[in-house]
DNA sequence: TAGCGGTACCTAGCGATACCGTCTACCAGT
DNA sequence: ACTGGTAGACGGTATCGCTAGGTACCGCTA
């Protein structure tokens, strides 16, 4: 079965780390920590890390590894112009979703509008 | 790769499924033609028969097998009372995502120039 | 009467993705 | 020496939507 939030979450995760960078640049586990804290609080190291790989070779980040006062370097993600484009892409797809599925939430007065 | 609303359904489809069906009963074949005239244009029939199976194997909704006047008997789904449970865990798990996606993209680097 | 398009349902296999468990590796404090 | 926090990686599993077909019935038309 699998709880609702983790499908929910496919398709949408790669779209919220894009966003996260959008702010500033960030390396795999300080992505992690941070959407923990706000809110998303289930989820799993390894698939940021995993995502980040992703998107690496579809070249959508610049990578930069620094060297860390505590454990091993960082790999410092930052959002380049195509990844800017996707971020802009995932914002399209999500609006026109959620559009659709409020209409869904709010229609059950209407009924049939045809 | 996949087109990115694809990926996006993935998790939400049954619950917009499950909120036609609070609308009232439907058929397979009425609920992908009606899904596709309200936007979700790339719907695959195929997809919505797979769901139906499995809401149905999760005893989420209850079956009637009506004649029709053209081809075979309709399925008819109607969604009952776990269902309608199913469906208000649904809205809640959207809510949450809906509201964190959006603090996202409105939200101005919070640790730092702020 | 043969063919076509619309209705209605079903299925096997594939690709993408998030999770699980576990591992390596480094450092500070006790 | 041990523990806990930081940082990244990997193989295996499950879910789910799509691809790409198939079956079957009906009315219309050439």
């Amino acid at each position: 079965m699998g709880n609702p939030m983790t499908e929910m979450l496919k398709g949408t995760l790669e779209g919220i780390v894009l966003a996260v960078l959008s702010v500033r640049p960030a390396y795999g586990y300080e992505i992690t920590t941070r959407l923990r804290e706000q809110g998303f609080s289930d989820l799993v190291e390894g698939t940021v890390y995993a995502l980040l790989v992703r998107v690496e070779r579809r070249g959508l980040v610049d990578v930069e590894k620094v060297a860390s006062e505590k454990g091993p370097p960082r790999k410092v993600y930052s959002l380049n112009a195509r990844g800017r484009e996707q971020l802009g892409e995932f914002w399209r797809t999500w609006s026109l979703l959620a559009e659709r599925i409020e209409q869904l939430r709010t229609e059950p007065a209407e009924g049939q509008n045809r």
